[in-house]
DNA sequence: CCAAAATTGATATATAATGCCAATAATATT
DNA sequence: AATATTATTGGCATTATATATCAATTTTGG
């Protein structure tokens, strides 16, 4: 992982589908080493994969809602039976937890309120040994990048 | 944007870099209408662009930061400035205004809690006008995806 | 039920990816 | 510091893929 990796990195970053012979004229490296790199970070899983950016609205999922949970009880079944039911859930697109008070961290991806009221009454609260739901909804973006700073 | 199309977007959600070919035997079409239909998507916006999927540990950013912030004063000035000089920040991956009392909500990554500190110290703070920052760290994570859910 | 429009599939051409080999550069060893 | 070893690079030939064009088919609206 050096300076050269990084840069592809990035402009990977930028542009997922930029061609071999693009990538390797914007790192300064004829194409072949430049995709020998490339696959070798594939290869170490450095490059997790590729994703095609879409806007959520024109696809049908205009309301991002980003939701704090605290379960009632820490034991491992709580945490394995909450976490394990989270991953299931096609609307959650992120889920981390947390340091501080507040346990997870999610952000789900909806239609609508409605839709949104009965994802967390019926996909949420039955998983059981919730304390506390505190929802907040994506009124604006400011900024959004997928592109990592250069160290 | 009719079921072909949303399952057009998903495979490329899942695979950015998926070769027309494979796409339009996963969407059932021949390759000249799955390129048609994508290139559309792509012109309409609905495809904003495609982007490696890192990891930002291997990369040399192994700390995730969660921030909420609240402002001082919602004068279009104080808020302008903030969203200006948010949107330069290379450390910052995302940032939306929310509903509720909370009034922006970040998503930072860096090197270590040190580089937190200065970043806070020396990027947020110096922005003026600013209430209460709260930051939560990421822990581990439960799920991350980029597909959207089957509509 | 017909006409117009949109969508589709096949084919030919242009472009890019990939594998292979020799040359160069970097690193380690004594 | 000189040499051996290893890693990295660049060019070329082959294979695979993207893209543009056109006729055929399907869908849609009156």
């Amino acid at each position: 992982m050096d300076s050269i990796d990084r840069k592809i990195i990035r402009e990977l970053q930028k542009n997922g589908r930029i061609t071999n012979q693009e990538l390797a004229t914007k790192v300064n490296l004829s194409p072949s080493p430049c995709l020998r790199r490339l696959k070798a970070l594939e290869e170490r899983g450095i490059i997790k994969g590729y994703s095609a950016v879409i806007d959520a609205k024109s696809y049908g999922l205009p309301l991002t809602a980003l939701i704090r949970i605290k379960l009632d009880r820490h034991s491992e079944d709580a945490v394995r039976q909450f976490e394990d039911r989270v991953r299931r859930l096609d609307e959650v697109i992120e889920c981390h937890v947390l340091t501080g008070a507040t346990d997870y961290f999610m952000k789900v991806l909806v239609a609508g309120l409605e839709e949104y009221e009965e994802f967390v009454r019926k996909q949420i609260h039955p998983i059981g040994d919730i304390n506390s739901i505190d929802s907040s909804f994506v009124y604006g973006t400011v900024k959004t990048t997928n592109v990592f700073p250069d160290i």
